[in-house]
DNA sequence: CCTTAGCTGTTATTTAGTTGCATTTACCCT
DNA sequence: AGGGTAAATGCAACTAAATAACAGCTAAGG
């Protein structure tokens, strides 16, 4: 991904472009994948711990990231792709792999079904997480 | 509920009866809702943290209770219905009120609809949290 | 009873995430 | 351009969450 787009990106979602940023929003946009704080810690040595957790903080506020339901303890991060600082909205399902353990943004519309939800309950939106046998674990 | 029922609970489970198991268990039926570990805390002054993780683990592991996927970052466990040591089936919703925080289990069967995931990935099973507002906080 | 596998409490350690503060930097405004 | 300011960073200390090791105790089966 070039340069440029990086940091229009950036500056699209009221965030200011720094060294951090560009770097971990690159590295989001290379790996297509679901990220931890750790793979980031692994990643980016150069940067101080609290830097990275600022980073996805601010992400996650001005609608670039999303933080994926996951019952592995950290949490876990995944790319927007339409939202703003205004409207988060993640009607996508994901997909945790149980053999390697990686979280994927599936494009696949999370349809709301005609819900026969408890009498006096109220849905606003609703998570999907889909577990199974990635395509490259499969594979092996 | 009665004392004779939980225990056979324990035992269909093969756990052993032990006055912390006991309790935990009596708590899970009686609230009817997920509880996490920091509930346990606070309600079982008595017993030693160490020894709620490990009871939430041997639940677990026994198929007595359910993990449930939450942002949240500490973990939330709910009661299974029918599970047991061999086979853990959880096809029913969660149901997380953004406005109390408390998680419920929800029966409404989750129907497998017919996913077009992407090619050579296998889906094992799924798990569904809705999130809205509850009932009693819709009263109030 | 008596034995023993397994549960418990205690302490220590690891891991995750947050807070406060001094310094530096991006970027808005002439 | 270049200067002022709000925001971002790095560092250090701190809180909270979870796990590990080990010695003593107890449930359950003979």
């Amino acid at each position: 991904m070039k340069y440029s787009e990086l940091k229009q990106s950036l500056k699209n979602h009221k965030l200011r472009i720094t060294d951090c940023r560009m770097d971990v929003l690159a590295y989001f946009k290379e790996m297509q994948r679901a990220l931890s704080f750790k793979d980031l810690e692994d990643k980016f040595q150069e940067y101080d711990r609290v830097t990275l957790y600022r980073t996805l903080h601010s992400f996650e506020e001005n609608g670039l990231l999303h933080k994926i339901p996951g019952d592995s303890g950290s949490a876990v991060y995944g790319l927007c792709n339409d939202c703003d600082v205004e409207s988060h909205h993640h009607n996508h399902m994901h997909f945790k792999c149980t053999s390697c353990g990686t979280t994927e943004c599936i494009d696949v519309p999370v349809e709301i079904p005609a819900l026969s939800l408890p009498k006096n309950y109220k849905m606003t939106d609703m998570d999907v997480i889909v577990n199974g046998v990635c395509n490259t674990c499969n594979s092996n």
